[in-house]
DNA sequence: TGCTTACCACTTTTT
DNA sequence: GTGGTAAGCA
């Protein structure tokens, strides 16, 4: 023992005092953190509690007290930004208790234990995302010549799966899909319709077959049954296939790289690499999937291991990709079930995050349908306590007429509160004050929180799309503030990736001497999408030639695209046009003048994806993404596969950013972001978009605020429930109850997001109640009957107005 | 209350 | 393109 159990919160606080704002860890964290190793430990954690902290220090309390190393110690988390950030404060927080220890020996220390501890190599603890440790420890377990085999990811995933599993199995043939497979998927997918071309196909067959390995289903029994005998034969022959194709060329998908991983694991094949973990812990759990639950109920019975589970049923939010919150929701039964020791069950409540105001508001809205409680665990976990003091705000409800009178408010109290003396509120006869924080605080401490941030509405007609609140934000608040909503519009529709796109196409491809557009991309065979986009291109790169950009010397972008075009260097000290010149090298150099494109964070995430393409291109295409000299066979083609590997994909939206550039939000652009991307941070502003898309009741978008059937994903639970050993738990609750549940828990996680401020924003519609507007975020239950509008007992006539709400309308 | 016509809306997330 | 709700009118 390096720390006695007693001196170990002493010197937490005394190393780490901020993190718990130079107060000891409360009384219920404490005792999650020194529970004892036996029984499985089982938190659950509400919004703002400290439930990664507390994991953290559950894990160092392991080491420096109970004497465990770090290498015997396996924490998971769900997302990779959520494992790095765990990993992080590991070591951090864990090198500065060895400080403690250096400056400060223990009293009962003897040589002895200064050796132990300055042996602690705290980089050796496990940690990362589960598939991320299945993939290393698979590799480490690796028999001497065994291949090992390699992760794939989606993409290719998908391919293999259409080449070598959907077309042997002949469930499309002759440009057709097989009717009763194609009838049968129909329930899965969103507004249940069948899907039409292949690449609709291969989604739904994934999403089947990836279903069926995470819920440890019996493909057999789910052939057999008499429903879609058809489809479902034809299915399980495709998902066998696959999984036969994947294992014979050694490669492993997410799904499969769990379940060899399950199969090894209970089979002892991992004894050997696994040898002496002691103790896991789980982060995120309520977003497991079946199969991994099995692999942790595995790991802690075969290794004898002490297994720590956290996590919050009510923030539940990736049921598409498996997780079943009903595994976390009944961890206990389940676990006692499997013959595991009962587990101790602890509850943190304590809210660091919010103020009073704001808790209530969020305990208030998870209790507010009956209906929602059967999804909780039991008995739930107690309201949240909130620890903050109040600063006299209430939670505010902005409603306007109009999607533009809405981004007009928003706007207003943005450039208030960030770029002015902050904003003045009166209401119910008070004035009320948001302020920017006294140190430092900026437009980045802000955030508008959105199902979806789409900045246009594609519509389908001949009108020109239709602007939502995050594009006329981004006009509204500009010049003066950034709007950062990288995954607003589609790579393509950019203005400034278009110049760049254009610049290129133009430099590489001139127009014919006869005027032809674009030479050879005429002569090339382009699908729709680059047939339409590219000529966009061309026209946004020839209207900023002909600003005349800056820089002019030492020569102008007209110059330069002209060099490029005739492959005439601009500089006499260049002699001759290169044999060949890499494409991201031209890439570059067009960044001179593209200022904002390099000056922007946004613009930044989009060079980063831009350049991730051309860099990819250059590992399939025989060019290497290499522009040759000439106008030769071998120059053209250099050209058309730039063309078709590069910027096709860029014109089919077939290219995703990736934020992970952008390791924090810029400071001083204000984020735009969907709820799941949200998920475990905190800002002190947020506002919530509960309806600035919704003019009607209108039955194409129930589905998003108070569905009227259940989505695919609940559809394809139910079906699969009789063959998967989980779905009785699922469907406890029926489909569209489940729907209604997911809501709950969107909003819930929006909810409990902000620190001070928390502005429901939204159309006047939301709130009539002659023709009503039912929305979960609005606290309207599942039965349609409405939080916000008590009917005063004797009275039969409804009220005007909502006359039960929880927030103050400005 | 019943009928006709105008209007509106058709995701999101990750390993 | 489609199909249902809102709103106007009798």
């Amino acid at each position: 023992m390096l720390i006695e159990p007693a001196d170990f919160v002493g010197r937490l606080q005394a190393s780490i005092p901020l993190q718990f704002g130079a107060r000891p860890p409360n009384p219920r964290q404490l005792e999650c953190i020194e529970a004892p190793l036996q029984a499985p430990l089982f938190i659950v954690a509400g919004p703002g509690t400290g439930k990664t902290t507390v994991l953290v220090l559950r894990a160092l309390r392991m080491v420096f007290v109970e004497g465990l190393l770090p290498e015997q110690l396996l924490i998971t988390t769900f997302t990779r930004k959520a494992a790095e950030e765990l990993r992080s404060r590991l070591l951090t927080w864990g090198m500065q208790l060895q400080e403690s220890l250096v400056a400060q020996p223990p009293a009962h220390w003897q040589a002895q234990h200064r050796v132990r501890s300055n042996a602690l190599d705290l980089n050796r603890f496990v940690t990362g995302t589960l598939d991320s440790v299945c993939e290393d420890l698979l590799s480490r377990a690796r028999e001497p010549g065994e291949i090992t085999p390699a992760l794939i990811d989606g993409f290719v995933a998908d391919a293999l799966l259409l080449r070598h599993a959907v077309y042997p199995s002949g469930a499309y043939a002759d440009g057709a899909i097989d009717p009763d497979l194609a009838a049968y998927l129909a329930q899965f997918n969103w507004q249940q319709e069948a899907p039409t071309n292949v690449g609709e196909l291969v989604k739904l067959v994934r999403l089947v077959s990836d279903r069926l390995t995470h819920d440890l289903a019996d493909v057999t029994h789910f052939a057999g049954s008499s429903a879609h005998s058809n489809a479902r034969h034809r299915l399980a022959d495709v998902h066998d296939r696959y999984r036969r194709h994947l294992a014979a060329e050694y490669r492993l998908d997410f799904s499969t790289l769990e379940h060899t991983f399950f199969t090894r694991l209970a089979a002892g094949r991992l004894d050997r690499v696994l040898h002496g973990i002691a103790a896991v812990l789980v982060d995120e759990y309520q977003d497991t999937n079946p199969l991994q639950e099995q692999i942790y109920f595995t790991l802690a019975d075969r290794l004898g291991a002490s297994l720590t589970i956290v996590g919050d049923d009510d923030q539940s939010l990736y049921r598409f990709r498996g997780a079943t919150v009903e595994i976390f929701r009944d961890f206990v039964a389940r676990w006692t079930a499997a013959g595991g020791a009962t587990p101790s069950v602890k509850f943190l409540i304590d809210n660091y995050r919010s103020t009073p105001e704001i808790v209530a508001f969020f305990n208030d809205f998870i209790e507010s349908d009956p209906s929602f409680a059967g999804a909780r665990v039991t008995p739930p976990k107690p309201r949240i306590v909130p620890q903050r003091s109040s600063v006299q705000l209430p939670v505010f409800g902005l409603f306007r007429p109009t999607r533009e009178d809405l981004a007009d408010a928003i706007c207003g109290i943005v450039r208030d509160v960030f770029r002015g003396n902050g904003h003045r509120v009166v209401a119910n006869g008070q004035t009320y004050l948001i302020e920017r924080a006294a140190s430092g605080g900026d437009v980045g401490d802000s955030v508008l929180l959105s199902h979806s941030v789409e900045e246009f509405k594609e519509t389908r007609g001949q009108t020109p799309p239709e602007a939502r609140l995050p594009a006329l934000l981004r006009v509204r608040l500009g010049p003066t503030i950034n709007v950062y909503n990288p995954r607003g519009r589609s790579l393509r529709d950019v203005p400034e990736v278009q110049q760049l796109l254009g610049l290129m196409l133009e430099c590489i491809d001139p127009d014919q001497p006869n005027g032809a557009a674009g030479g050879i991309q005429a002569s090339m065979r382009l699908r729709r999408d680059s047939q339409r986009y590219l000529p966009i291109w061309r026209d946004a790169a020839r209207a900023l030639i002909a600003t005349n950009p800056e820089p002019r010397s030492p020569h102008r972008l007209r110059d330069f695209v002209d060099g490029w075009q005739r492959r005439v260097p601009q500089s006499a000290a260049v002699g001759a046009w290169p044999q060949e010149w890499p494409a991201l090298d031209l890439f570059f150099k067009l960044l001179v003048w593209l200022p904002e494109l390099r000056a922007s964070p946004e613009g930044q995430v989009y060079l980063e994806a831009v350049a991730r393409a051309i860099a990819a291109s250059a590992t399939v295409s025989n060019y290497r993404s290499m522009i040759v000299f000439g106008q030769t066979p071998h120059g053209q083609q250099s050209v058309s596969s730039f063309i078709s590997s590069v910027l096709q994909p860029l014109a089919e939206s077939a290219v995703d950013i990736d934020e992970e550039v952008m390791p924090d939000v810029p400071r001083s652009a204000f984020p735009i972001m969907t709820i799941h991307q949200a998920k475990g941070l905190e800002f002190p502003l947020v506002f919530v978009d509960v309806g600035s898309d919704y003019k009607r009741e209108h039955p194409l978008n129930r589905f998003k605020r108070h569905p009227t059937q259940p989505d695919g994903v609940h559809n394809l639970e139910d079906d699969l429930a009789h063959c998967t050993p989980v779905g009785a738990s699922r469907t406890s609750r029926d489909g569209i109850t489940r729907a209604f549940d997911d809501l709950r828990r969107l909003y819930y996680v929006a909810y409990s997001r902000p620190e001070t401020v928390l502005i429901l924003v939204g159309l006047n519609k939301c709130l009539e109640v002659a023709r009503p507007l039912p929305h979960v975020a609005t606290w309207y239950r599942q039965d349609g009957s409405w939080a916000w509008l008590l009917q005063p007992p004797g009275q039969r006539r409804r009220p005007a107005m909502p006359n039960s709400l929880p927030l103050t309308l400005i």
